[in-house]
DNA sequence: TTTCTTCAAATCGTCGACGATTTCATGAGC
DNA sequence: GCTCATGAAATCGTCGACGATTTGAAGAAA
């Protein structure tokens, strides 16, 4: 459904392991953490990819609000895998700030503070100027005709409206423009933080007023492909600024921080 | 006796764990793997960081070149842990970009090509920049007195011309002015990347002429103090881009990379 | 009723072991 | 002499189990 944030080149042969794979019993019986949904796919696809997608998937689709506990033989049953496998995904996704690991204390969703927010968008903008500014001197004329494919998908899941397909198409277009700029560490790092702005924006739900967003789209593709660093890192940085306030506004009320609240202990 | 690049609070508790902790036998049985001098210090402190400082020392120290086989079994006997240990910690290194972990083949110290080298290097200009102008806009009065606090013994260093000590103190400096940018997650970013450029450097033992560096930093304190986004700016880039020249001169020959040859089967 | 103590259930950290894959040396064949 | 098949040793991936810590609730005392 989503891209994958860390892929690694994986092959863990050995072991059917296929057992207790799709169980995910309708009726939970007494453990209190709430994680109904997780196991979606069950393909024969890698299973510490597919354990790192599900719990990503959650947390992204609210299913898995900041705070619920992951434990680690729940996770081993819904997978049918061993703990050793488990612990290994979970060190992944905490290293990723998808998940707090505190120790003999178990794994929980991660909870990002304002504080936080606000340093993750400086570190998003920071990076995206970077790269976008290499973009402008690295661009080719089929980048740009690639760009503005990305636009029209955008217009398109613009008239569907539905919220979670929007954002994984403005997540693509910035992690496509990033990777113009021809580096792949510096695009490792925005992926990590787009992951997590996408995190902290599925949290406060900006009843997305994607019109907007996807002009300003528009607007960096124009710069870029004029050959305009200036304008382009400008229109980049009105653009990520604009997200962050949109977030930061819808912040104090939402009923969401109340379902967290009754949901953790 | 380095800085740690990624710290982490654990408490792992349980078990006395102290048994074949300083082994190190001198005389290496049939074993091929040459990793002689790793378990330096034996305190009673947290095993997992001993491991983590002990291989990145021992990379940084040109006593495990790249290519080096780093085998469970064998840093498990090493530090009297058990192979989970051994391979969390392994994984830690493998994200650091420190080790290379190949399925099914073990790990193997990173050497990075000189077009990661290039990569690296531009990454951590780019960041670099940032953390920059953002100190400029932050930094205090105290915060300079810090830095020159820091000069000052860089130039001890210096006359002492042992390089170790000298390029810790170097990374100290920039770790510290990246710091008054007061974003951790770039700040986190960039202690990697100098990370990965202290393994190049040292691979590559630029002979140190930290004489011109000393003096490029001075400026480089010079222009935050008067408030100069521009020239700081201007100067931190001309100081990564000299050494980064420096490096890719002494590439081509030099003995090391022979040495490793011979390591690697 | 409230608070503190005590205890059992849940969960985590570490360990040793088994099967599977890779690697390396030995020896036959050309 | 060189190349390729064969087998054993080394190493990795995964698993189940044990002890330690935390958690949450039941019960006694104020």
């Amino acid at each position: 459904m989503t891209q994958t944030p860390s892929a690694k080149p994986r092959q863990t042969a050995s072991k059917p392991a296929s057992a207790a794979a799709g169980a995910r019993k309708a009726g939970r019986g007494p453990a209190k953490t709430d994680m109904a949904g997780i196991a979606a796919v069950d393909g024969a696809a890698d299973v510490e990819q597919r354990i790192y997608q599900s719990v990503f998937d959650g947390v992204l689709n609210q299913r898995l609000p900041p705070g619920t506990k992951l434990p680690e033989p729940a996770l081993c049953a819904l997978f049918g895998v061993s703990r050793a496998v488990v612990r290994k995904v979970l060190q992944r996704l905490e290293h990723d700030r998808i998940v707090e690991l505190r120790p003999n204390r178990g794994a929980v969703v991660a909870a990002p503070t304002p504080e936080e927010t606000r340093k993750i968008f400086e570190a998003r903008r920071a990076l995206e100027a970077a790269l976008v500014e290499l973009a402008v001197q690295r661009h080719s004329g089929k980048d740009i005709e690639e760009l503005h494919a990305l636009l029209h998908q955008e217009e398109e899941a613009m008239a569907n409206a539905y919220q979670p397909a929007w954002a994984q198409t403005a997540r693509n277009f910035h992690l496509r423009v990033a990777a113009l700029g021809g580096n792949p560490i510096l695009l490792a790092y925005l992926t990590e933080l787009i992951s997590r702005c996408s995190l902290i924006v599925a949290l406060y739900e900006p009843a997305g007023n994607a019109a907007c967003e996807h002009e300003e789209h528009c607007d960096i593709v124009d710069a870029i492909s004029k050959g305009d660093a200036k304008r382009a890192v400008a229109s980049m940085n009105a653009h990520l600024v604009g997200l962050e306030e949109r977030i930061c506004l819808e912040r104090p009320s939402s009923v969401k921080t109340l379902a967290q609240m009754l949901n953790l202990a």
